[in-house]
DNA sequence: GTGAAATTCGGACGCTGGTTCAACTTTTCA
DNA sequence: TGAAAAGTTGAACCAGCGTCCGAATTTCAC
């Protein structure tokens, strides 16, 4: 096995363990005992333990952003780009779902004080791409108008990542089922989906595959 | 001071700290330098470190479930009482913000494990009034018989829980102005206020107040 | 096969942090 | 006012954990 395949294979660990435990709770014998090795072995490959956690937090926030860019710059209407972009949140939310349980749990300020990530530089780019989704609904006159755009996005993002806490991948609903509803609910709220489905100007093209 | 204030003290001082720093973080070094004390006089009162977090649990979801109840056993109307179930959920956050910041924070199923706490229970109970309110709603043909009733609450949950990453109580909106945008955004999601007005059967009567 | 390089081992070191405790100080109340 | 009770101190103990490092083992080129 290559150096490079080994210190994946460490990080991964290290994500699982982390996300389970909590960075601090975590000991390095933990991430060791994952992979079979004695703690002093990971030393050859990491420098520290903080590393290790700061190795982790890069990529998964800039694909996030990345995806969001590409979504906004297609020409679907603007009920659709908030739709996909909510199942974009979700999708990566459960393909990163070690990083985003310690993103979501831990208090990772400290990393940007260090280093060069900036962790919280991502964040706030993210949540203006989400907010130019909003504004073209409302600009185009199909979105509430009176919404406060900032308060809606969280509500939003704080129902996706709410999925952390409940969402198993062996559960009751697909990742995409949950998407679906979660962008219905967002766009029609609670009120019957018929009598929301004729007063509304944009209707979704995503529930068409599967009307569970 | 009497011992019982004294001990109070020491628990609120013990919750803000565990919510800054995350209970395993935190050291009981910093509990005592929040209230100017040495480290070991804590023990004067508490028994171990986990003692203290345990004290904190009990308490915050109980009442969270008892006015639940409450609010469960009026005549309001189905969408009403979702409003006020939501204002509920964020009131209490907001109150117990240290609480919940642990609570969402750290895995506490070890609490559970060897101890009369019955975190889960809890948590479980209060899951399932909820689901009450939704169902009635649904009974009653005002919220959309096809939703998959867990889902939605826990995007609505998840959505209030959402505010502990954001809400500051000296920002720009006051926690009922929060509440309000969440119920309407429930209610009738995304569309354009007059229209969901015009075909909505069931408004909402906390709106009147604050109109932002 | 042999030697060097890469990798892993296993123990040691030092620090941190939870907990204990005997001594000291303050409060209480007869 | 004085003695007992309540509360606090500060040092010490000890276990756990991150990190280091020389020795042992494996890998691999020649």
């Amino acid at each position: 096995m290559s150096r490079k395949a080994r210190e994946a294979e460490i990080y991964e660990a290290a994500a699982r363990v982390f996300r389970r435990k909590g960075y601090h709770a975590a000991r390095i014998q933990d991430v060791a005992d994952e992979l079979g090795l004695h703690k002093g072995s990971l030393y050859y490959y990491i420098s520290t333990k903080e590393d290790l956690l700061r190795g982790l937090v890069e990529g998964p926030m800039q694909r996030m952003v990345a995806a969001t860019r590409e979504i906004l710059a297609t020409r679907h209407a603007p009920a659709q780009k908030l739709t996909r972009v909510i199942e974009m949140h979700l999708r990566h939310f459960q393909e990163s779902k070690d990083f985003f349980g310690i993103f979501l749990r831990e208090d990772l300020d400290f990393l940007d004080a260090n280093a060069e990530t900036d962790l919280r530089g991502l964040v706030r780019t993210y949540d203006a791409l989400w907010d130019e989704v909003l504004q073209e609904g409302i600009a185009a006159g199909v979105f509430d108008a009176e919404m406060e755009v900032p308060i809606v996005r969280k509500a939003i993002i704080g129902m996706c990542n709410g999925t952390y806490t409940w969402f198993r991948a062996d559960g009751p609903y697909p990742i995409q089922e949950i998407a679906r509803q979660f962008a219905a609910f967002a766009l029609d709220g609670l009120r019957p989906r018929d009598a929301a489905r004729a007063a509304a100007t944009t209707p979704s093209d995503l529930s068409s595959s599967s009307t569970a």
